[in-house]
DNA sequence: CTGTTAGCGCGTTCAA
DNA sequence: TTGAACGCGCTAACAG
């Protein structure tokens, strides 16, 4: 089928392990046979075969990325900037799509190590709580940093989502909001255990009354759950007068709602999402929400695996990136403050911090 | 390091391919072996090495995709699409990320070569006149389906892009625009040339002048490119009345500069673009717009590649996606044309068509 | 039914 | 400076 070194060797009356040593660039080779080797190469379109090499090298450049759902723009910009620091070290990615089902999730990592991928990268839809895959993740013989979804003892990289619900609330409370809402993300999920975290937080430092009423869980993609949620807030006695989305869809579905009910925003109502979604500048109301970072959560991801790759049984590692407020008309209703944090478009250092 | 199959044979007393044979259950196996092998996989958590494995079946069951921007909505929807029906036939993903540069790309695709790929999917960045680049994927060893941009006598498929071009320009007349522009995106991506066409068709099936000035040439994915457009076109002695866009990302940079320049849509201008972005209908003004069903390119896309996997030598067929209209308030002045087709939410067969 | 033998394409000793 | 021999982990003949 496709050329292969023994057939170059043939045609240059050389073996095998000769050409391959011109092939490395080895410095045991006379400078004339390896230009006559590279000259068979292009000649013939050679192309080594990976596989093989592979197979006695142990080493694929292979690198495995699992994530809950792909077509998610939140896993697309981290797939992106994944692959940016990863190509430029010439990795490959073999990507798989879990649809947020775990024994999928299981079944495509056997498969990567199966390929026998140099390192794993894993956005996963298990639930926290389930000690056994945590076992098996902690046992895993290939490196592997968790992206967006932490479970404790493993490599991370993701959101401050503690810091980003903190933020969001504080910035709804300094525009004079008063009674703020919560729809969060599903509970099985870290980065809405962690959101919710942070706005209980914020309330309790504010001194604001801790209501469980107005904490509504939803689905995290879908504006349909943060529509119903926003209308059953507004069905309340004393219904919220902001709210702070867990992420951008939730808050749009809740925008919707909130026009539907004749409130204008921000004047009588306060809204930010999270995920500083491509079109939020674009909305009926411009959508005030907060960054956390995605293409950069790739780069530290990939930073992160590369480095375990390189020295291994590394001290297990959480990277959070920063949260950035943006603030757009949703919530903005003094037009002052904050808007330093907000415009401020250069970028900042991720926070490091060792975990534990 | 990992359990080899030679390891279990030692354990079981078995010969490496009576395992082999067991595992692949053929049934020139006892059934009480099978079982003791299967309990010492099991046990011993082993897992085949792919490498080997394809190294001499000549098989990966990896696929390769080579896309030019993987966090582009339009690309991740297409992504997922192939992913669920290459997952389901055993494939893995090896997916590529070119930034839209044909270097980048030749390197890639040698890469999954070097991998031995089973099969290419590729959304080419190179110029389509490029007649090397085209030879080279004529001559490629492994098949090949292109998907959203084209080349004659390639597996393509992709969007209806003429017919694009056309229902969208008619469906402007039809609701009463009859100085319609068209803000393009660039001349070098097929899409582009396509949905021009369209447009030129269109005008002359409607009797209506083709004027040059009415025509932009932008970028694709970025808003400023149409808000730029928009406002070259609103300072013409005679301004359009109406805008196809190439892209939602253009129509929603063209809608902004409308807005700015006070015009109220649909009354006074009309505006539909291509591509039924998520959020379209949560816009400032609800975008209408194309839809070219994405995750269906992706489908058909997989099928088609899995498809001229099985049968090699296939000839090369062309699979164009029907155009769908989807009417919103940007472009709905009369309030009632084509929104049957609008609202028309079922599938509908693609259009396929043999090339030549 | 099971084991033996022979590669798959390449990298890596070690002699020559 | 080059080449022969061996092995990476596995599958696929063919014997027994």
């Amino acid at each position: 089928m496709a050329i292969r070194l023994k057939d170059l060797a043939h045609h240059l009356n050389l073996s095998v392990s000769t050409i391959s040593a011109a092939l490395q660039n080895r410095d045991d080779i006379s400078e004339a046979t390896r230009l006559r080797v590279f000259a068979a190469v292009k000649k013939f379109g050679y192309h080594p075969n990976s596989l093989a090499r592979s197979l006695v090298t142990r080493k694929t450049n292979v690198l495995g990325v699992i994530v809950p759902d792909l077509s998610r723009s939140f896993f697309a910009e981290v797939l992106k900037g994944i692959d940016s620091v990863t190509s430029t070290g010439g990795y490959n990615l073999l990507v798989c799509n879990t649809e947020e089902n775990a024994s999928r999730e299981e079944e495509m990592l056997r498969m990567l190590l199966s390929n026998q991928v140099d390192g794993v990268l894993l956005a996963s839809a298990h639930e926290p709580s389930n000690s056994a895959w945590r076992k098996v993740l902690l046992g895993l013989s290939v490196p592997l940093v968790l992206i967006d979804r932490r479970l404790p003892g493993l490599n991370f990289v993701g959101g401050d989502d503690s810091g980003i619900g903190f933020e969001a609330t504080r910035h709804l409370y300094s525009q004079g909001y008063r009674r703020i809402a919560h729809i969060a993300g599903p509970h099985t999920v870290t980065t809405a255990v962690g959101r919710l975290s942070g706005y209980r937080r914020a309330l309790a430092t504010l001194k604001l009354p801790l209501n469980d009423d107005l904490v509504i869980e939803s689905h995290y993609h879908e504006e349909s759950g943060g529509y119903e949620a926003m209308q059953r807030l507004l069905k309340l006695a004393l219904p919220p007068d902001a709210v702070f989305a867990a992420s951008d869809p939730i808050a749009i579905g809740a925008l919707q709602a909130a026009l539907e009910a004749d409130l204008s925003l921000p004047e009588d109502f306060g809204l930010i999402g999270v995920g500083n979604h491509r079109y939020g500048r674009f909305l009926r109301v411009p959508l005030s929400t907060v960054d956390q970072q995605r293409s950069q959560i790739g780069h530290l991801a990939a930073e992160l695996l590369l480095a375990s790759m390189d020295k291994k049984r590394l001290r297990p590692k959480s990277i959070l990136t920063e949260p950035k407020l943006v603030v757009r008309d949703s919530s903005n209703r003094t037009g002052v403050s904050d808007m330093l944090t907000a415009s401020d478009g250069t970028k900042r250092n991720a926070k490091h911090a060792a975990r534990r």
